[in-house]
DNA sequence: GTTGAAATTAGTACGAA
DNA sequence: TTCGTACTAATTTCAAC
């Protein structure tokens, strides 16, 4: 059913190899936009805001399941609400030929709602969700540095998310393309190149993804 | 839609204030947990997963979603069959009092799926999708940088994104704990706080929360 | 890929515990 | 509040086109 669906994207997937599986169309496409900001409509529905018959988003909407482009559904939650008013970042560097041991711990650890291998300074990235600022440091402190595997560790508080969106998409780059394009800023060419700063991986990057 | 009010929780809330709504039972949290992880259940099926009648689910599932607990559901795509093959964060550091200009502009690009407001040495991070990493590149040289509200960015590329939760719930804390606590990590007190380190807030944070 | 019917299931209303 | 049941509306499935 889904042997193709395992690559770049979540799990345990094999990073580097992208598999074709579906040949993504317009509709399937339109299918994915709705499905995204409305995870519990009926395919009845979708079918009608799709402009295709029930039957056809039926059949689209299984080999999307199938195929892997749609992982799965799943519920907002408001974390606050839920008792979880802390979010932290907290970048991870991981000692080389170690990185097999991080994952197993990180995932011992449910407060982590998300960990990406990442270049730059540190090696990882995770988000956490916990009750107060202590847990943060508990988790930090006792749960983290324990890990032989944990280098060093660097957190920051998240204040606010500003926006979060239920996964992009291309056609929403297309659809904004079209309408927010200020002609100013199409023709302005001298952009101030000095005020960014691209950060390549560090030693040993390519080392540590390969020994899980 | 995907404007998220500034304490995190839900979208019409009082900023800065937090309701208290529902009082979140045992039960609550069980749905919260079941839909989290299959948001497109039905809610017979739901309601016998967590024991209750149908008549309760439905009551207790419109409270969740009137009370703004449940947010949304959403479909989880993924981004590299859809042709979002690079993931890259952005840190950015903002200029005061420009904030609100910031996110306006935030708002108009559309291949960036998060952004948060951050404590250290960067004053946002944003994530984003794109199809290449010269998309990467145009992202941060031709539309970041021609906003007078980004100070710098420093970016990096990730790589694999190791585990990406549907939303943390303390109920999983608390199973984990039951089940993980391994006595060695337990009592051990003597951890090497020498590899870790809390980045505080950047000048003038507090100033910048203010002005949108 | 579409339409239209049957079978199933979902959602609502209401009385009783 | 919660449950159980009956009722109504909608969805899914399956058929033929």
């Amino acid at each position: 059913m889904s042997e193709i669906s395992r690559n770049g994207s979540g799990g345990g997937g094999q990073p580097g190899r992208i598999g074709i599986g579906l040949e993504l169309d317009d509709i399937h496409m339109k299918i994915l936009e709705v499905l995204r900001e409305n995870g519990r409509i009926s395919v009845a529905a979708l079918a009608e805001r799709v402009g295709i018959s029930r039957a056809n988003a039926y059949t689209r909407f299984e080999a999307l399941r199938a195929d892997g482009a749609i992982k799965r559904f799943t519920a907002e939650i408001d974390h606050v609400r839920a008792g979880l008013g802390i979010t932290a970042l907290i970048f991870v560097t991981v000692r080389q030929q170690m990185w097999k041991q991080f994952r197993a711990e990180l995932a011992r650890m449910p407060e982590v709602e998300y960990c990406a291998i990442t270049t730059g300074q540190h090696d990882a990235m995770i988000q956490v969700r916990v009750a107060d600022v202590a847990a943060v440091h508990t988790m930090v402190t006792d749960r983290l540095a324990n890990i032989p595997a944990v280098k060093a560790t660097e957190t920051v508080f998240i204040l606010d998310e500003v926006l979060k969106r239920p996964y992009v998409l291309p056609s929403d780059r297309d659809r904004a393309h079209r309408a927010a394009r200020r002609p100013t800023q199409e023709t302005q060419g001298d952009v101030p190149l000095g005020k960014m700063r691209f950060v390549g991986a560090a030693e040993g990057r390519n080392a540590l993804r390969k020994d899980d």
